[in-house]
Parts: C-alpha cells; sequence; structure tokens
DNA sequence: CGAATTGATTCAGTGAACGAACCGACCGTG
DNA sequence: CACGGTCGGTTCGTTCACTGAATCAATTCG
C-alpha cells in the first residue's frame, strides 16, 4: 500500500490510523464486520467491492489484528472474518463518521442505534444519554431507520433490517 | 472520484461521509486545518502530499462546505482555507480516529487535548471528565506530548508545537 | 532589473482499483 | 460417477488516481 510510505513521517496518530484503515473499502468492511458480516460473500454481495479488493482488504485486516482468521467448518474449509476487540475499537470512529454523513448530507435516517439495556438512542458520541455511560458496541441494539429500503436486493441486506445486536452473527437462511 | 459511484448504493450514512472525507489525504488536510493551517504552503510541507493533490482535495473540500476560500490580502492576491462549521463538525472523528490510533498501534502520546476552561485532558469521545460536557473543538487546548519531535524541520510542525486552541490559525512567523 | 515568494497547473511514470473470467475444493442430486 | 452449484478466492487487461518534478503567473523585495 502506498499510504504507509508517506503518513508514516506524520508524527501523527491520526496518521498512524489512517495508514491501517484509510484505504478504500477498508472502513465499510470493518462496518460490516461490526453489523456482524463474516464470510467471504456476504461481505462482497453487501460491499460491491471487487472481489481481488475484497480478498486484499481483508487479509490486510487479519494481518493488523482488526479481524480473525477462523475456521467454522472442515470440509469444506470454510473460514470466517470475526472482528477482534481492535476492530470493536473503531466503533465510536464509525459511529462518529455516520452521524456526521446523516447531519451534513443525508436526509432521513437509515440506522439507529440504541442501548440494548434501556433502549435509549445513542449520542453520536456514543453516550447513552439516559444511562450516562459510553455504550460498549456489544451493548448496541441496531435498529433500522425510516429512511431504509424495505426490500433490498442482497439477502445480506435483508439480513440487516431486523433489529440486532452489534457483532452479533447475521442471519441469512430465509426467504 | 471513483469512490463516489459505488458507495452511492451503500444506504449508510458512513459509506456517505466517506464518499466525501475518504480519499486519501482528505482527512490529514482536514486536521491540519483544524489544527490552524490555513495556508496552500502551509499544507504542503506539513503533509508532504504532492502539489496537485493538495489543489485537488482544497478544491473538493471547498465545493462541500468543510473549507472556505477567503481572500486574506489583494496585490498579490493571496487566498487561505479556513474551516467551515461542517468542518469542524469532524473533529469527534479526529479524535476518535486519533485515540485509537494511539492505543492500537502509538507508543507515546504525541498530542493531547485538553478543555480549555478547565485544563482536564479529553475523554476519547470529546467529553471532559471534569465538567461533564462534550467540548467543542473552539474550546480545546492542543498541547504537545512527551513522544512528538521537539525540533521538526518544517515551520508548520514548530508552529505547532505550541499549546494553541484549536482552530486558531498558526503562528510561523520566527526563527 | 533580477530574485524570491505564493499558489498553483501540467505532464510522464507508476501503482492501485475495477470488472470479468477463471479455478479448485467440495457438496448434493440423479 | 458425471453434473451443476457454492464458496473462497486468483489472474488479467484496462482504466484511473497518485506521485514527483518541472513549469508558470503575479507580485514584492533588494
Amino acid at each position: 500500500m502506498a499510504l504507509g510510505k508517506d503518513y508514516a513521517t506524520q508524527q501523527c496518530s491520526i496518521a498512524r490510523a489512517l495508514e491501517v484503515v484509510g484505504e478504500r473499502w477498508t472502513l465499510l468492511v470493518v462496518r460490516d464486520a461490526l453489523y456482524g458480516v463474516r464470510r467471504y460473500n456476504d461481505f462482497l454481495v453487501h460491499l460491491g467491492a471487487p472481489r481481488a479488493v475484497l480478498a486484499n482488504r481483508l487479509q490486510t485486516l487479519t494481518a493488523e489484528g482488526i479481524l480473525e482468521k477462523r475456521r467454522y467448518q472442515e470440509s469444506p474449509p470454510r473460514d470466517e472474518y470475526v472482528v477482534t476487540e481492535r476492530g470493536t475499537a473503531l466503533w465510536p470512529v464509525l459511529l462518529a463518521l455516520g452521524a456526521w454523513g446523516r447531519e451534513h448530507y443525508g436526509e432521513d435516517r437509515l440506522r439507529v442505534f440504541r442501548h440494548a439495556a434501556c433502549d435509549t438512542e445513542l449520542a453520536p458520541t456514543g453516550l447513552c444519554p439516559a444511562c450516562g455511560v459510553t455504550v460498549p458496541a456489544e451493548d448496541v441494539l441496531m435498529v433500522p431507520g425510516p429512511g431504509l429500503d424495505p426490500d433490498p436486493a442482497d439477502p445480506v441486506s435483508r439480513a440487516l433490517l431486523k433489529p440486532k445486536r452489534l457483532l452479533q452473527p447475521i442471519d441469512t437462511d430465509r426467504v
């Protein structure tokens, strides 16, 4: 990646972070991983990225310890990519980025994030206004917003219509 | 930009945000703008980006309303790029990203961000632990950390060694 | 007048992204 | 046991963006 070469001289942890997750598609892969996507093919259809790029990103993210490749069945050997703690730590970044995007460019809200314990909607900082705590990703409930297409084409988007906890694997087994 | 084409189908405000600020160098330009960098040449020496890319990013960011091009002197005509409210709204994203980068990759802390009102260090969420408020960017005091090179080559890095408020223009007039 | 400063644009070379095709391992069905 | 389908990729030619060096125009300073 050409990124690292120049950013390395930056003396800045933002630049350091962007070396790792600043490439095209990378943060969207992490987003999907947090949403519960785990399989190569599910990433592929949901992201629409070229296969070679996806394979490269999954490999890089695994090497960086953001995802973990895990064998979930032998014969045929199948691996899934599960987000690690380091990857989960990117959740506040994605939340803030999404809040900014919606605030300044989006009309309707597409997804709403709630504190699973009290069902209160999170602030863009990740704080639960009711409980006063910063909600960890595993306690976040993702609910579809009014702006979301109710009948998407791909099965992954369809699985993501159901309210679900972050990090919980998606469930694509249905009509 | 090739970014927009694919991300547009994503039904996601994170993807929408990345369409705008997801390109290489873009977030670093915004970071510098928040740090008080305003002039083409200052961005250039501090970032080390190719001139054509910098010119392109400044133009795009201006078109997106994240920076504002402002004439600061006639004869010779000189413009500076000042961060807008929309650009300032990216501060929490950069803070979270920097916190993640330092946490997972940095050894020393390079910059410390404090609440100007009470001098307390900010949480990665932007919250002031003492006051309990989310500190707006203009009330953030940036202080060099122990890991920062005390004698950098370029004048912009040298100007950024002094404690300063975010958004306040940098001062490069010195030895 | 000549040199320096500022804010760019142009251009050739390189590397990355794109999209389509292909591949190998395995499964289930007939 | 052939046949088609799925899964997780790799390969390849084209296009596009980034890179770095050179150039340029306007103006001020010496």
